[in-house]
DNA sequence: GGCTAATTGGACCGACCGGTCTATATAATC
DNA sequence: GATTATATAGACCGGTCGGTCCAATTAGCC
């Protein structure tokens, strides 16, 4: 279809890789057997080894889920629901894998130290994009600025937050009942004002 | 003071390995440089190897959160007045390491996969126990079993997620802004009523 | 078709990984 | 003080890690 195929295999096998065992989980022999690729060519379209292709999953991870939530507050109407839905969608995703794809930036956000400075600095944009976005949709359905962007880290947090305790138990149960708290409250609180 | 004092640094040493850099961001040449011991003594004590060891480590971290849980609780009457100050705890651990130090277990949570079935029961015990005792409390002082159990694993995962966003933003605001979130909606909402 | 650049294929490398093994030292026990 | 567990010390091992390098192939272009 585009160009070069070999390379777009090799930024999926990572981005996988990346979402079930995180990235010093992973052996470029494992990652290159899946992609079906040599080692040469690894090395000629991410010069830069193991980490420069990291670097591009997660842009390319990045970018999906931007993707993904503008499609999400397209279709509904009331930015909680989009998100109800995202969070449904996640948790079907971990079922569906026995409890071995939760998010796919979590993991390496955590192996990731000040070293691996350009891996951190993808990371901080997108998790970054991802609360502004959020946080903008909130305030055009009425949330102060100031509480929307509050509510925006909440609630990415509990998704990472509730991604891991779903991985650790086997079972999606205590994501579900961290949403619901969520949600339920959210549902008492007014929705459009300030504070 | 004790007996054997080798068993312990390393348990320490991966403990603290655990909470910077997870279970295979560390190697045991380094994990015994820090503990000023041999190799011999390591699989001595722990025959079983490294990931006897962290297991070790995992059982003793979940034990100290028990102690500075039950410690909290006795501290403040109100269980969200001492979750609050665990938060507390844990932002200023992260900042004065350079947000280094995030929740000591949540790094080999996600680097774990069902294989390493032993790390795997440690860390499910010890989440679930925290959930449970978390719970209890906020039971305790008025909330209906359902929403107690409900709140507990939004707070968890409040803890978790803010924690690994602040990690990633070199900044404890998303953590500080979830929070706020959280604990400005559970002022609105009646506390210990059901549903 | 001939030339050039892009890509693939994989042998090879040193470093380090976790783990084993035996020799020595240090306590504990009688 | 002799004997026996217990613990320390580190040389050593095979395997795998990420990475380099070059030969062979393929695709693009005139």
């Amino acid at each position: 279809m585009t160009k070069t195929n070999t390379r777009d295999k090799l930024i999926a096998a990572m981005a996988d890789a990346l979402q079930r065992k995180g990235l010093h989980g992973v052996g470029l022999s494992e990652l290159l057997e899946i992609a079906g690729a040599p080692k040469g060519s690894l090395y000629h379209h991410f010069p830069g080894g193991k980490s420069e292709l990291a670097v591009a999953a997660i842009d390319h991870i990045g970018r999906r889920i931007d993707e993904q939530f503008s499609q999400l507050f397209r279709r509904h109407g009331d930015p909680l629901a989009a998100l109800h839905s995202w969070l449904q969608t996640a948790l079907s995703q971990l079922e569906d894998s026995r409890f071995e794809r939760g998010c796919p930036l979590a993991t390496v956000a955590l192996e990731s130290g000040p070293e691996d400075a350009e891996i951190r600095a993808a990371l901080q944009r997108i998790f970054a994009a991802v609360r502004l976005s959020l946080s903008q949709q909130l305030q055009q359905h009425g949330h102060a600025p100031e509480s929307a962007t509050n509510l925006a880290a909440l609630f990415v947090a509990l998704y990472e937050g509730g991604l891991l305790q779903a991985r650790v138990a086997g079972s999606s149960e205590p994501l579900r009942r961290a949403a619901d708290a969520l949600f339920n409250m959210t549902r008492q609180t007014p929705g459009g004002d300030a504070r």
